[in-house]
DNA sequence: GTTGAGCGTT
């Protein structure tokens, strides 16, 4: 029944979006076609998930077939408790594609890189700059709210992926050590080799005189006479 | 098991 957005996109070319936002986590499509269904006739609804989760981002998008409908199911739906939230629901923005979208519905395409759309949109991206430069400003001691578990989530999640595939690495070709063993990381060996003529005390080394007079030092004289007098043997 | 501004699919 509900086996939305299973398939991807039915067809956008005459619907109206409507973002769902404010939502629960574990709110479903399910849970969200009959409530929106009563106000018209929706055509998909699609909850963006993540996708090694799969887990719901707190959105969702509701396809409507007329504007009318949509525009109604905005009016009614916006702040309707859902699974104890007030969701919010408005007009999507931007397409699936980044195409720009009016009153949900699509009225400029995205431009394909055909060579003929020479004059390119930069397309700035003042959103997340902006918001950016605004979070680092406001950083400092401003970590109240502004949930961005997600994209802190997300960055470790996404380190841990990069750290599996690694560690399951298909091909041994793909693996340092394989490289360095057929003899392509040479560089590798002399720079390590460079690295290695720790002889002579590079000044960028974590021990510098005048560089770290902080607690660094005394941890380092902390650990000196325990470390060289090595009395404290099991 | 958590999270809370946002704009999307095999």
């Amino acid at each position: 029944m509900s086996h939305f957005g299973r398939s991807g996109p039915p067809d956008i070319r005459d619907t109206y979006s409507l973002l769902v936002l404010n939502m629960t986590f574990r709110t479903t499509a399910d849970d969200l076609f009959p409530l929106f269904d009563k106000y018209g006739e929706v055509v998909d609804v699609f909850i963006p998930r993540d996708r090694r989760t799969r887990d719901s981002r707190g959105f969702a998008f509701v396809r409507y077939k007329y504007a009318g409908e949509a525009q109604k199911a905005v009016e009614k739906l916006d702040g309707r408790n859902v699974d104890g939230r007030e969701i919010r629901v408005q007009f999507a923005k931007y397409g699936p594609n980044a195409e720009r979208i009016h009153k949900g519905r699509i009225v400029e395409e995205v431009p394909r890189t055909r060579g003929r759309s020479r004059s390119r949109s930069p397309r700035p991206r003042y959103r997340d700059g902006y918001r950016d430069r605004e979070y680092k400003r406001r950083s400092r001691s401003r970590s109240r709210s502004r949930s961005r578990s997600r994209g802190r989530h997300e960055r470790d999640r996404y380190h841990d992926r990069e750290r599996d595939y690694r560690r399951s690495s298909r091909s041994p070709s793909e693996s340092p050590d394989y490289r360095r063993r057929t003899g392509i990381g040479k560089y590798d060996d002399e720079r390590r080799s460079r690295s290695r003529s720790y002889n002579s005390p590079s000044p960028k080394r974590s021990s510098s005189p005048h560089g770290t007079p902080c607690k660094g030092s005394a941890d380092e004289k902390n650990h000196e006479p325990s470390s060289r007098s090595r009395s404290v043997s099991p």
